[in-house]
DNA sequence: GGGATCGGACTCTCAAGACG
DNA sequence: GTCTTGAGAGTCCGATCCCA
């Protein structure tokens, strides 16, 4: 039993092609679904296990999914609320302030031996997460859905403030028209390269994110940047969407060459 | 079928420690 | 000053139960 807000874009069902009619969703559910949307549908997978895209979290849940234990999103109100039509008691969650001073103990080195070489084993990538195990598969790897920079930080001190734009960019066209475009489970087509048609409402849509007003001081609560742009320049040639997982894959292949 | 609850796996963030 | 690492804090998956 499914529903929208339940149903993980990057958890359950990562290799799930969008199947519903988008056009009827609460902006938040686009911003909070699709966070990675392979370009193959199920049945053109390759036959590996399939591995799990790396969860994302949103920065901060409203306080009725987190005590709920559901999965929220940037957006204010969240879809969930919306669903359950509380929209007006959607609020931010207090977040602690980390201890500080804690002491720690010595550090493990990581070049080469130690426990810690394999910390990028737990970053998956968009591209190797299609092959396990062999060599990245060459293809359209961009996650249709977000502009690679999207999926920024939120911006620290000193940073520009914070941009927006629309968050969907298109896929690549067609580079094989005359090939049928197949079909795909759920009857959605998707093109000759292995991406989903986008459906004209993104192309136009706006996103909008309200701001909460903290009900003590009449500010905002927390930042709210659901998404954060970076500026075009800032994009890394080859960054993936998540920069997290680039910076470690980087990494890791800076350690191969060593 | 849908909502509530919740244990625990997973992720994110950032300060402490290491290093050049 | 910058990088690396550990761990605190938080999110939310997924199982389970309850109710209409």
């Amino acid at each position: 039993m499914p529903t929208v807000d339940e149903k993980s874009p990057d958890g359950e069902d990562p290799l799930e092609p969008p199947s519903q009619d988008l056009s009827s969703l609460h902006p938040a559910a686009l911003s909070g679904m699709q966070m990675h949307v392979y370009p193959f549908p199920n049945a053109l997978l390759p036959s590996q296990q399939p591995l799990r895209a790396k969860r994302r979290q949103v920065k901060n849940a409203c306080t009725h999914c987190q005590k709920a234990c559901k999965k929220c999103d940037d957006a204010r109100p969240c879809l969930r609320c919306v669903k359950y039509g509380i929209s007006e008691e959607c609020v931010d969650s207090q977040r602690k302030e980390r201890k500080k001073g804690v002491k720690r103990g010595p550090y493990k080195k990581r070049d080469g031996k130690g426990s810690s070489v394999n910390r990028a084993d737990t970053a998956t990538t968009v591209s190797n997460t299609l092959t396990p195990g062999g060599p990245p598969v060459p293809g359209p790897y961009l996650p249709i859905g977000y502009h690679p920079g999207l999926y920024g930080q939120y911006p620290k001190s000193g940073d520009s403030p914070p941009s927006f734009n629309p968050p969907y960019f298109l896929a690549p066209p067609h580079i094989q028209p005359e090939l049928p475009s197949p079909t795909d489970a759920d009857g959605q087509t998707f093109s000759a390269n292995g991406l989903y048609e986008q459906p004209p409402l993104l192309a136009s849509m706006q996103y909008q994110t309200t701001y909460p007003i903290s009900e003590s001081d009449g500010v905002p609560s927390s930042p709210q940047y659901p998404v954060y742009a970076k500026a075009p320049s800032d994009v890394e040639q080859g960054e993936t969407v998540d920069g997290a997982d680039s910076r470690e894959e980087e990494q890791e292949d800076a350690s191969k060459v060593d």
